[in-house]
DNA sequence: ACCAAAAACGAACACTAGTTAGAAAAAACT
DNA sequence: AGTTTTTTCTAACTAGTGTTCGTTTTTGGT
């Protein structure tokens, strides 16, 4: 009595939305059929339509769910520091986080990053609500450090959250596993934009 | 006697590949459709293969140009450069160019970052011979900085470069005019790629 | 004014899109 | 076991796809 109504089915739903991260990733909104992604779920086109509505639903529900996946793994690291880690420390969590997550759950990532600029507005609009969060994170991330005199006061915060973003997200394109560690790069992104390429003597401050 | 055959028929074209620019960079490779490309331009769906074989040339020939453009603005905005122009001259003003390429052209600059993933192999195997000299002009910029010890020798280029045209990149998909100029996301990128965030005391070198 | 070349049109073609609905199969429950 | 519910399939429909081709309009040189 009281089962949950959901068990296979959320192990079918998953695999529908697998299936779709990884087809809209490689053929974009309009180019990614309903029966390829039937197909690389293992069904046939029709059966989608028990799991989501239409195929604004599904593209609308992996937009969501890369997002959330983002977020969710972004708060746990940031929360296993301890509250006394610098604003460096904090922010190389945060780059190691994003790359990892990019890499590790790229379908998502990629498809995202590629397919929300052509997305039906409606979903769009929808999503954004998710997306800001996560700017808020890395925003108070860089403000904290900044306002404890760790960064410098001149700098363009905004401008190195976007440059940060950017820069992470376009890991996504070029990232070949085995080349490079997912750790490597972290580490090498938040030397360049903590200390910057200048040798130090020619800086200027 | 030999007239030039071609006339009213390049401007013709380049309205053409300005409609697809603006089209695909807002419907992705497959969601622009031929006839929403033709009212945009002007013309009737029948009419653009007087111009253009095939929806994949007309794809094809909006990669080319948007890529070419950026690189020629490159080459002439770098040569304009004093031959003893320091090596953060020399990036600033790679950044300035970018950007504003980026800018004035970006439907094309969008269109091609947005849907060079989604375009059939073929095409984009021949737009990579394009892409490659771009990168090029950027690897030896770096590399001519750090060689004459104006950068940091420990700084991995290879990184610095990808986290660079990835934070470039996306100012397409941000910016909007009015609010910040091209002068200073440049100058702002700049300042901290080459200095850092952290204040002069915190760095660890 | 004439005429040949260039440019654009319009209607059609074969094909594929998203989606629907009813039947069939699989699973779950008693 | 039987029966209900959940899940999948099959077949179809309409609308829209890239593209072709013969015709018409526009253009530019003489």
């Amino acid at each position: 009595m009281m089962t949950k109504p959901l068990a296979k089915s959320a192990v079918s739903q998953k695999r529908v939305l697998d299936a779709a991260a990884k087809i809209f990733r490689d053929y974009g909104y309009a180019g990614a059929t309903m029966r390829v992604i039937a197909e690389e779920a293992g069904l046939k086109a029709g059966s989608l339509y028990y799991h989501y509505q239409s195929k604004d639903a599904l593209i609308g529900a992996v937009l969501d769910l890369g997002m959330n996946v983002a977020i969710e793994a972004m708060k746990t690291a940031l929360a296993t520091l301890p509250p006394d880690a610098t604003g460096r420390q904090r922010l190389e969590v945060a780059f190691r986080t994003h790359v990892a997550t990019i890499i590790a759950n790229g379908d998502y990532a990629l498809a995202t990053s590629r397919v929300y600029g052509q997305v039906p507005e409606a979903i769009r609009i929808q999503h954004e609500k998710l997306r800001d969060p996560y700017g808020l994170i890395w925003r108070d991330i860089l403000i904290a450090a900044q306002k404890c005199g760790e960064f410098r006061t001149d700098a363009n915060l905004t401008l190195a959250r976007l440059l940060i973003l950017g820069a992470l997200n376009w890991t996504a394109e070029w990232f070949k596993p085995g080349n490079r560690s997912i750790e490597d790069i972290a580490s090498g992104f938040a030397s360049i934009v903590m200390d910057g390429l200048a040798a130090p003597e020619q800086q200027s401050h």
